[in-house]
RNA sequence: GCGGGCGUGGUGAAAUUGGUAAACACAAGGGACUUAAAAUCCCUCGGCCUUACGGCCUUGUCGGUUCAAGUCCGACCGCCCGCACCA
């Protein structure tokens, strides 16, 4: 039997997709718009499985979109600057643009085997001067309209590649490439003020109703809103006060110390006259400028001596040390520590012998009893030991304490947000210029408009240390555009984040001269659908909201949320194989026979592990290019939908794929070489139809409707079973029954036009199989479910005992109450338990369950 | 450390959102076809007990709410993701 020619297939219809120009959009104010986005790739070099899952998801719900009578927008491009590319160059002495254009070459080649449906003359991307200097744009009206400031910041320093690098490049405290330990140095830089937008990027939250829960959430805690205050310690023997701030004043009578960032101007004070703390901040100022490693350093503190007063006991004075938990970009930089009441306090006080004093005792417990063991107590309670607090609970305390802080002066009600500002500026190559000279005379001069792009200079090396755009002999110098004397221009790049912040919105109008043309971002924005990683739940996915705010706030546009509908995708996963010596081995190189592992190439035995998160340095992958290659797009597409829902993470297995190929090509053979009897094209309903052919055509119907609500809820894994159940029963057909050659072609038609989304290659073939080859399945609308056989006039209804099944009985559908409970009585199993008592009560739950109560 | 998530047969999963747990597949075992193999088709397939009819148990663990819990609540265990210069 001649088997589904997949490549001949997948070929000769890519070919006629992009000779017809299928999906290729413009505005049309007639047709309901549909903007589908998956998050562009990095162009690493070779497209793995996760982009194949990721656009896989994006094509289906772009197909079923458009047989849905959609205009729908589906772009594709590379977000093309970034480290891999300098490091590239360090390695292989390959210029990055050149490294890039060809990763994109490679990859836009790979990509069109998938027949994804893109209108690929929208690809763009961002590392050419013709994307990027409209960024440049954006951050001179950004400049203008009080959006962007510059300061100090910290960053991670190589000191022996006189480099800065990135949180990755430091392992254990050490740079990835020298070995040397990493120091923080504190540099001039750019940031974008998000924290103006704080409330209204939390406000906005509550509209992205199709956003995953989850991924709110983390918004939500990453933006932190916090309620406190901000309170003012005397420092005995100074003259200035110490700020600080705390969301828990209630707790202020159980103070034992007050603490400093190693980083705050009273530390960088002291130490100059301190060898000791200096060393100390200097130890604290090795640790790298990662929350992570902040938070799970051991917890270090220094006595400084100072002793800050107690702002309502006279004479309790609490010593000022300075601590290397204390973040200096939150807050004020500055605490006061309550150990009773939270856990990295009492950490640090049973480590330093400070006294814990407990102030809010849970309700109920005798507040002379109560004491505080290893565990903080950080519920609500009741205040003791707090003077004029005493018996009140926290939040009133917290408001009572407030009240009197501002009355005495030393303090004032805050609201405080964890979010910092956006800290734009990068000591790198390969990204896109900032647009800013700076002149002896004029200070920061913004580029002129005229002037832009300011393009990124072609011949860099790479052979010494630091920044090469800094290091190029030409590049930097120009003359100040206000004062014509000798200048610089600023050498640092954009964050690449700032790239992928507005492509969504190039996409409208890619060619536009503007940055964004207005009628094409009105018309398609927002983004229906976008669909990514969780990895970028946060980051990405903020930055993105603010700057469409910030884009709004320039009159670039009129949306304030980017993304409507928001799909995170799991990862793809694989097991793993280690051989004798405990090397990692990739797939390719071992034979699997059940649980056995060897090596395909000696016999020689193969350690499984379990499955991971598919990654080079695990060599857990599999190529999708070899996939594509042996079994073809659409089976690898199917594959990706089948077996996992899309947000959780998928197993990648040889016997998966096998299983997606054979259902592909059992299909094919149904269509193509069955000796079934089939209806002609245009035939009418016959007047007669057996009663298993109106099974059939009922189960049609169902599956319309089905596979309908699992695509609009991305259960593609359900609406693939769904499919393949209607599949069975086709097959099952028994080709003599009255009617039977009608249903059946009824139901291969909606078949194919069910899994096209899914495997549009083969909906192609079986189409024209079907004699429907006037039109592309492309083309064609979604099938309508009849809503009348969507019903069963008989239901089964389930009998339980006490909540245990007994039995299932055929009633008609919303029948009686007490019809059903005198069936399900009447079941001689219900009898039996039943012993003959009569019941305490009976549940009937209409169409579903008897509950027999004995 | 902080924040977020996940956990159901040998495996991936489904369960109309509190109402018949295991749909649809994969793997495995048995059989048919074949000189043979591949492909295809048919049967069995959560566990324990039972010749059978059937019975009991089962959704990471423990406890709770309910006529009824995979689903709700509480505690715990395990794994995964993010933490602001990877993208």
């Amino acid at each position: 039997m001649a088997r589904y020619n997949f490549k001949e297939n997948e070929q000769k219809w890519q070919a006629v997709w992009e000779d017809k120009a299928c999906f290729q959009v413009t505005e049309d104010a007639s047709r309901p718009k549909y903007y589908v986005l998956e998050m562009f790739p990095y162009p690493s070099g070779r497209i793995h499985m996760g982009h194949v899952r990721n656009y896989t998801l994006g094509d289906v719900v772009a197909r079923y979109k458009k047989a849905r009578g959609f205009n729908v927008l589906h772009p594709m491009g590379w977000d093309a600057f970034g480290l891999p590319a300098e490091n590239a160059a360090i390695e292989n002495k390959v210029p990055p643009a050149d490294w890039t254009r060809e990763n994109i070459a490679t990859m836009r080649k790979q990509l069109k085997t998938m027949g994804l449906s893109y209108d690929w003359t929208r690809e763009l991307a961002t590392c050419e001067p013709g994307y990027y200097r409209h960024e440049q744009k954006m951050f001179l009206d950004f400049l203008a309209n009080d959006l962007v400031y510059r300061k100090e910041s910290w960053v991670n320093w190589d000191p022996e590649e006189n480099t800065v690098l990135a949180n990755e490049q430091v392992i254990d405290g050490r740079g990835w490439r020298s070995g040397a330990l990493v120091e923080k140095r504190q540099l001039s830089q750019w940031f974008l003020k998000i924290t103006d937008f704080a409330e209204e990027l939390l406000k906005g939250i509550d509209t992205l109703d199709r956003w995953p829960d989850r991924v709110r959430l983390m918004q939500e805690n990453w933006i932190g809103r916090s309620e406190g205050a901000h309170v003012h310690f005397t420092l005995d023997g100074r003259d200035d006060k110490l700020e600080i701030y705390t969301t828990r004043p209630d707790t202020l009578f159980g103070a034992s110390f007050c603490a400093v960032a190693a980083n705050h101007p009273l530390a960088q004070e002291l130490a100059k006259d301190n060898s000791d703390l200096a060393d100390f901040i200097a130890e604290c100022n090795r640790m790298g400028t990662s929350e992570a490693a902040i938070e799970t350093a051991e917890k270090l503190g220094f006595d400084t001596g100072l002793k800050a007063q107690h702002p309502f006991v006279d004479g309790h004075a609490l010593p000022v040390y300075v601590a290397n938990f204390v973040l200096m970009d939150y807050g004020s930089g500055a605490i006061f520590g309550c150990p009773a009441h939270d856990q990295r306090d009492l950490d640090f006080a049973r480590k330093y012998d400070l006294p814990v004093i407990p102030v809010v005792a849970p309700k109920g417990t005798e507040p002379e009893t109560f004491a505080v063991g290893d565990e903080a107590f950080t519920d609500d309670g009741l205040l003791i030991n707090s003077d004029f607090l005493n018996g009140l609970n926290v939040p009133d305390a917290k408001s009572k304490v407030i009240d009197r802080l501002e009355d005495m002066g030393i303090g004032t009600r805050a609201v405080n947000y964890r979010l910092r500002d956006w800290g734009v500026s990068r000591q790198r190559y390969w990204g896109c210029p900032i647009p800013i000279i700076h002149c002896g005379d004029c200070g920061i001069v913004p580029v002129p408009e005229k002037d832009l792009p300011v393009e990124l200079p072609a011949d860099v090396d790479f052979e010494g240390t630091g920044n090469p755009i800094a290091r190029h002999p030409t590049w930097k110098h120009v003359d100040c555009p206000k004062c014509g004397k000798p200048a610089e221009r600023e050498t640092d790049t954009f964050d690449t984040f700032f790239e992928s912040s507005w492509y969504f919105a190039r996409y409208c109008a890619p060619q536009a001269d503007e940055p964004l043309d207005r009628a094409a971002v009105d018309y398609w924005l927002p983004v229906d659908q976008y669909i990514g990683g969780i990895e970028h739940a946060v980051l990405h996915l903020l930055y993105s909201r603010f700057f469409t705010r910030a884009l709004k706030k320039c009159g670039y546009l009129s949306v304030e949320e980017p993304f409507a509908g928001l799909l995170t995708q799991g990862m793809v996963c694989h097991q793993t194989f280690k051989d004798a010596d405990g090397k990692w081995l990739f797939p390719s190189q071992v034979n699997l026979e059940g649980e056995t592992a060897t090596l395909a190439e000696t016999g020689a035995p193969v350690t499984t592990g379990r499955s991971e998160k598919m990654s080079k340095s695990k060599k857990n992958v599999v190529d999708p290019e070899a996939i594509i290659e042996a079994y073809g797009a659409d089976t690898a597409r199917l594959f990706m939908l089948s077996d996992s829902p899309p947000d959780r993470d998928l197993e990648w297995t040889d016997a998966g794929v096998d299983g997606a190929w054979r259902y592909l090509n059992r299909l094919w053979r149904l269509v193509a070489e069955s000796a079934a009897p089939l209806a002609a094209p245009d035939a009418g309903k016959p007047d007669a139809l057996d009663s298993s052919a109106e099974e059939v055509l009922k189960s049609v119907h169902k599956t319309i409707d089905g596979v309908s609500g699992d695509l609009e809820k991305f259960h593609f894994n359900k609406a693939v079973a769904r499919i393949r159940e209607l599949t069975n029963a086709i097959e099952g057909l028994d080709g003599d029954a009255a009617g039977a050659d009608w249903v059946r072609r009824l139901g291969l038609e909606t078949v194919t036009l069910l899994i096209a989304p899914m495997t549009p290659h083969l909906a192609e073939a079986l189409w024209v199989e079907l004699e429907r080859g006037g039109q592309l399945v492309a083309d064609t609308p979604w099938p309508e479910a009849d809503a009348a056989y969507l019903v069963d006039d008989l239901m089964t209804i389930a009998v339980q005992v006490n909540g245990k099944l007994r039995g299932t009985i055929e009633l008609p559908k919303d029948c009686a109450k007490d019809v059903a409970e005198d069936a399900a009585l009447a079941l001689d199993k219900v009898q039996s338990v039943l012993e003959g008592k009569p019941p305490r009560k009976v549940i009937v739950v209409p169409n579903r369950i008897v509950n027999v109560v004995a």
